[in-house]
DNA sequence: TGGTACTTACAGATCGTTCAGTAAGAGAGT
DNA sequence: ACTCTCTTACTGAACGATCTGTAAGTACCA
């Protein structure tokens, strides 16, 4: 049923940190592209919040003036709903993999789990923003409802896996689910890609831990 | 001048939404107290944002004007102090309770575990605040850091029941402790009390699933 | 010459905060 | 019972700063 969940719009953007003055490009003066300018206020977007984060401010990091923005954005909204889109895009992409749609249910949820992690530290700043809504704006709400859909899907994966009986049946099934995104989500608010721990070794941990908890195992088989 | 408010460390203050008119208390007019004011200002800054919601809106949910609010409190900044001192209280008196100082390791982490669940639930609106804070201003900085005092003295706790043997060991010390506290901090996000999980089996099931995890269980000894 | 990428200048609104003034009850004095 | 004074709890206007967004002009390159 309701898991028809949009396409990746688009391929991610390249987000180049520096401005490419004059010569190698085809065009006028400075010339920031639009992807540098958006990593940018995603950036500022998740330091301060992006109502509490002015035009002034973002300008001021790209080291140009406010309207100058306005050239590539037609709005401050606009810059969210497109940081928003780059999250969401890249979330909705991993319920189309191969790995999401066949095979048994245990095994596609460990699939969407560990993708869903690379995915998040990917896209780090973006799915930050995403995960830190409100739903004030019409931008926002819209946003949520993506992202709600998402997480059914996630939910029905789970839903079938307790009927093939991976799953525990003791605790009821949508406290599991939410335990088990705010784990996952967690992530954005500590890791950070480049340190000790690698993006592989995290999604093997958080699907260790989510699966068995932090009590000392005993023995288990690998399959359950 | 008033500066002096300081939140009644840990007595939980009622909160009355109607402001007491005129005789009971002492004189004056309408009267809203601290408490009703602090209750409407956190249920506004955790719906827009602390710096997202202005007093204006303050005084529209208030029935009153933004000045009058500056008879209450000195300034806008006073209001998110005393509310992060109110969610810090909680948390940390805790930390003060004899489950959580004597016996072994295994059953402090659960009794911490379980009361700060409790807590968290008790001052959901407090605590929510606590949870989004970025540490853009001295205040939420200082609130940032009693935080995360809090958050390593739960560190130590999982370390000692690492040491006794009842934690495992495969995944990260570091690791394991933020996963954790990121289950159950997403708590604030989707539990509402008065619904049909009840503040206890919510505790009963976030410890089950933070230390078995959502799999399905084997023969396993309550104690471990 | 024409498009690109701006800059300067500003409109209009809203922000947190201050301040002078005031309505109304409480207590004291008579 | 009556006034007088003091305290409480505001009201309403205004302040300077800052906000998003726009309009018009301009430097640069092909």
């Amino acid at each position: 049923m309701s898991g028809e969940v949009h396409a990746a719009h688009h391929v991610p953007q390249k987000v180049t940190q520096t401005p490419r003055r004059g010569g190698n490009g085809r065009t006028g003066r400075d010339a920031y592209d639009l992807a540098t300018v958006l990593a940018i206020a995603v950036a500022a977007f998740n330091e301060h919040g992006y109502e509490a984060t002015s035009m002034g401010i973002l300008a001021e990091r790209l080291g140009t003036s406010r309207s100058a923005i306005y050239y590539h954005v037609t709005s401050k909204e606009d810059l969210l709903r497109l940081a928003l889109d780059r999250a969401l895009d890249g979330l909705e992409g991993v319920l189309l993999e191969p790995g999401a749609t066949v095979g048994p249910a245990d095994q596609r949820l460990r699939h969407v789990l560990r993708r869903a992690v690379e995915v998040l530290v990917e896209e780090l700043p973006f799915v930050t923003l995403l995960l830190r809504l409100r739903g004030n704006t019409e931008v926002e709400r819209s946003a949520l409802d993506r992202r709600r859909r998402f997480d059914h899907a996630v939910t029905k994966l789970i839903d079938a896996a307790r009927d093939q009986g991976a799953v525990r049946t003791d605790v009821d099934a949508g406290t599991t689910t939410r335990l088990l995104f705010g784990m996952i989500n967690s992530i954005v608010d500590w890791y950070r890609p480049g340190g000790a721990l690698s993006t592989s070794q995290l999604a093997d941990d958080v699907i260790a831990v989510a699966l068995s908890g932090i009590s000392r195992q005993e023995i288990r088989r690998p399959g359950a």
